[in-house]
DNA sequence: CTGATTTATTGATTTTCGTCAATAGTATTT
DNA sequence: AAATACTATTGACGAAAATCAATAAATCAG
């Protein structure tokens, strides 16, 4: 079975079958910087994991972006509440970079859930740890000043500080450009 | 099939099989006013069903009560992220009067997709409701005052201002106790 | 019912961080 | 390489809400 992608890693219980079912209907897909994977107003369609590149998750208030994620290699990412909802999503998934990634559709895992139950599993994993990641910001965001929140962001994930924009980080962690470049100059 | 209770309402595809072998494996359990119903530190054992009282689920930060969430009749409750990873709980949650409940082990849980692989699809789903609800939660928060978002709450969810405490409304509006006096004082 | 303890209100003060504004630095285009 | 347009830094100021503190009201225990 395929070796070179982690993304059966978390799912040792996916049967062979399953594997390869999973596999055929997986379409691999290729984005320069700056591309649209998925945009506000339409239903989500893709569950996308990522082989190479970034991308962020954001949405526009009061004519600002605001980012609610960053996506890395060997992750997974969609506009997961009209993912769920299948109503128009509100978020604009967007590359960072030159980017590679696999992708499945809406229906197709559906027709998978039916045709391989325990893909459902690892679909219900995915949104598991979505959901942990969620709450965990949540209360992470709660109890921190500015300054804190930038730290413990450069501790878990500095490939993020690596890759993006100011102005995207600082809107990720909730703060104003401005502080957020104050924070920096006396790190 | 049972119709005096709401808990399939958002199942439909369930099969009657299905149905009663959910139903033989819940468990009704009573609670008194402050009864705990999970508890930090201790690995959640239970998802709950709601039919009288409400609960609220909160954790601890420098000696204070942060309340993450209520539960009223009819809503499904667990220590979510607890539940999920297996892992000991953040969260406590406590009845905030007299209740009733259904609830069913995590245990009983996994025994029930292998035997009733739809059951696992009604658990996405409540998983699905868990995730939505917070991100609502968390954008709701991101752009509205202390203000506005007392009076999202009274047009929403009316009854948790009824039964909740004024530090509880607090610490879950993310404002001091103080604050959420004021906005009352001239509504 | 009465005293004790918890919960809520109101006032004064402080702090954090946002906004506005000016400047500097980096990229991108031609 | 010069011109233009983003992106980032730094300073001055102000606003929203937190903290500290003192009462007042409500709930609970005996």
């Amino acid at each position: 079975m395929e070796k070179i992608l982690g993304i059966f890693d978390k799912f040792p219980f996916l049967s062979d079958s399953s594997k390869t079912g999973f596999l055929s209907n997986l379409e691999e897909v290729k984005f320069e910087k700056g591309e649209l994977l998925e945009e506000e107003g339409k239903v989500s369609q893709y569950l996308y994991y990522f082989l190479e590149g970034a991308a962020r998750s954001y949405y526009r208030r009061n004519n600002r972006d605001i980012t609610v994620s960053f996506t890395l290699e060997g992750e997974f990412v969609t506009a997961m509440h009209s993912f769920i909802s299948r109503k128009p999503s509100y978020e604009n998934i967007e590359t960072l970079e030159k980017s590679k990634a696999y992708r499945i559709s809406h229906d197709t895992l559906l027709n998978m859930f039916e045709n391989f139950p325990e893909t459902e599993r690892a679909y219900r994993m995915i949104l598991e740890e979505y959901y942990i990641v969620l709450e965990e910001q949540q209360i992470f965001a709660k109890f921190k000043s500015a300054r804190e929140r930038y730290l413990e962001l450069m501790e878990y994930r500095p490939k993020v500080i690596q890759k993006a924009s100011v102005g995207h980080i600082a809107s990720y962690l909730d703060m104003s450009i401005e502080t957020l470049s104050r924070i920096r100059a006396k790190i």
